[in-house]
DNA sequence: CTCCTTCATCGTAAAAAAACGATTGCTTGA
DNA sequence: TCAAGCAATCGTTTTTTTACGATGAAGGAG
């Protein structure tokens, strides 16, 4: 993939997010991080039909996003979400959605 | 990549847009069309450092992701975001660091 | 009609991602 | 100490994505 260095970093940023997302197993595994707050790798094993070499592969790419953080604070260590990642999506997403200096008009649906 | 079949519809739809938007240049295609409200193909391309053929490639996976649409309504044909897939990816991460279910105790920072 | 512009599609080469088994490293319990 | 379990990493194969040039189809201008 060529990169585009005419990219705003918040672009930038963005299409490394979205593309960390942009796969069903991760997904799956944001999901249920976000309903439960933390979990441990051989429960997302467990609940992926993947070998779990590849779900910690997934977890890894993951992590490398920023999306998810590897804690190992309590007994034994577990992934949960970095609130803060998700939440700056949200934002670009609303940005994108309903652009600060077109809001108003009511264009867009938002 | 292996078809997860446990993913429920929402997830499903999720992952096909993130991976869609998962590439700087569509990334760039989606801030430019989210500013002015339309563009016709060769303006995209005279923005981004590739090939005609290339830019048209990306046009047609965003499509497929319900992101844009093409319109020949004008004089030219041309492309803009379709809002309400923006919309709904907000929702969903909206959701995804905001559970509804786990609101209120203001876990996850929100 | 003929040329030109514009855009989509095709075919293909190179790069990246996805998945797996095997291996390694690290705790932890016996 | 030694074995067992868990998780990360390595090496490899297969599939997908990315990017390009070439080709084709549609529409106007002359």
């Amino acid at each position: 993939m060529k990169t585009l260095e005419i990219l705003t970093d918040q672009e930038e940023r963005a299409a490394a997010i979205f593309r960390a997302l942009g796969n069903p197993a991760r997904v799956r595994i944001v999901t249920e991080l976000a309903k439960r707050n933390a979990c441990v790798t051989s429960e997302l094993v467990d609940l992926l039909p993947l070998a779990q070499s590849t779900v910690s592969q997934h977890l890894k790419v993951l992590k490398e996003a920023g999306i998810i953080r590897g804690m190992v604070d309590g007994d034994s260590p577990s992934y949960c979400l970095d609130p803060e990642a998700i939440l700056w999506l949200t934002r670009f997403c609303m940005d994108v959605c309903c652009p600060p200096d077109a809001c108003g008009s009511d264009t867009k649906g938002c």
